[in-house]
DNA sequence: GTTATTTCTTGACCCAGATCAATGTAATTT
DNA sequence: AAATTACATTGATCTGGGTCAAGAAATAAC
């Protein structure tokens, strides 16, 4: 408790700090109203993190500490196979969390790597501060309940696409459940989420360029 | 409360259905072990239920109502497209798990089917006994959060493997993750979990009809 | 035991998407 | 501004796995 009061104090002499929480205190309001003192207790459990285009937040090897919310940026979380091919498992954007939950539950180590797309403003949340955030605001259990059931749902849906739908389809379909995302992500790194080649997905974006 | 002390009077009548317990029992001792006293609380929350062959536990439109525990037997649960093809997204032989955990925790209607792929025995847990068995018997909190987190992970890992394998490689992973399945489920079903044809499955278990 | 269903095998053929390769076009770096 | 490096397009060609069709085995039903 030292410490957070300790970083609380500290986020108050940085007024850049400050406003870090907007996105996350609203996100959470969305599907768990809070009181103002819920809040700020909430706040003292979070670390501040900025981090660099390219930066890593976790690589392969590595024990994930830390579940990460995004107020500014994009991260991707992938895998890289014995060929050095880059597996693309998640995109991160602005109001997302992010993490290798098997590591952080686990303290194993991670096969994923996580890193910067853009420049990146994060919150970060260990494992003991998550725990006593939930002793001290229960109604987050809730919350992060159903953040664990979206993601649930969100990997099922993309397993059944993948498995029954064309390229084209499941390209669509990315579109449609992220819209904006062929605007900030590189095209490759989007076919590579789609388990698809760069060559495939450029052809299906111009179609003219299809074969006859 | 009457109610569940109801059922436990009914069950201790009906010896037939007292070892019923045995195996659930068993695999949450191997997680966390609990006393007799947290085991006798523990039975009377659930609701034995047989199922014959083909029977449905759940069908597509309806509420799910339960997560079953397999005592004895085997069920899939599976989609039907617009073609009517069947789309297997899950097994669950003796020891497992298997519900619709979207329409468990959200009462919203199910997507899926549920039905038995041979008679079986289940133990089914409603939502309100959930609560109220986790307030008894806080310990199981661990449990059924081991559970959620098992199969995250194993549904990453069939995205994974879906994305970046062929069809071989998946069958072998399927077999290694799960040995025994070829001799229990039909091949056709395998090869619609998977997401390839039975034509294409049957080749590859007898490399001699393999093209050339 | 005979018939009907369901499941599995095998063949011939086809196509979506992979691979290989070359060129064009931003972005970064120096 | 020139030079590297990273990304995207386009073409030519190949292939894993799909589709269609017809038997063969195995189960279930009567």
């Amino acid at each position: 408790m030292k410490i957070a009061e300790a970083l609380q104090l500290f986020l108050w002499l940085i007024p850049d700090a400050l406003y870090m929480f907007e996105l996350l205190l609203q996100k959470i309001n969305e599907k768990v109203p809070i009181t103002p003192e819920e809040s700020a207790v909430c706040k003292t459990f979070f670390i501040p993190k900025k981090l660099r285009k390219k930066q890593y937040l976790l690589q392969e090897g590595d024990v994930c500490k830390y579940v990460a919310f995004v107020e500014k940026g994009m991260l991707r979380s992938y895998t890289v196979d014995d060929k050095g091919t880059e597996h693309i498992m998640q995109f991160a954007f602005e109001g997302w969390w992010l993490s290798d939950q098997f590591s952080f539950l686990t303290a194993e180590p991670s096969v994923y790597n996580i890193d910067a797309l853009e420049d990146c403003e994060l919150l970060l949340l260990t494992k003991p501060a998550e725990e006593e955030m939930l002793v001290r605001v229960p109604k987050l259990e809730r919350y992060f309940r159903l953040l664990l059931q979206n993601s649930l749902i969100a990997i099922q849906r993309r397993l059944v696409s993948s498995l029954s739908h064309t390229a084209e389809e499941k390209y669509r379909q990315l579109l449609a459940s992220c819209p904006g995302i062929a605007q900030r992500v590189p095209q490759h790194m989007m076919a590579s989420y789609l388990g698809i080649t760069p060559e495939t997905l450029s052809r299906l974006r111009n179609p003219k360029n299809r074969k006859v």
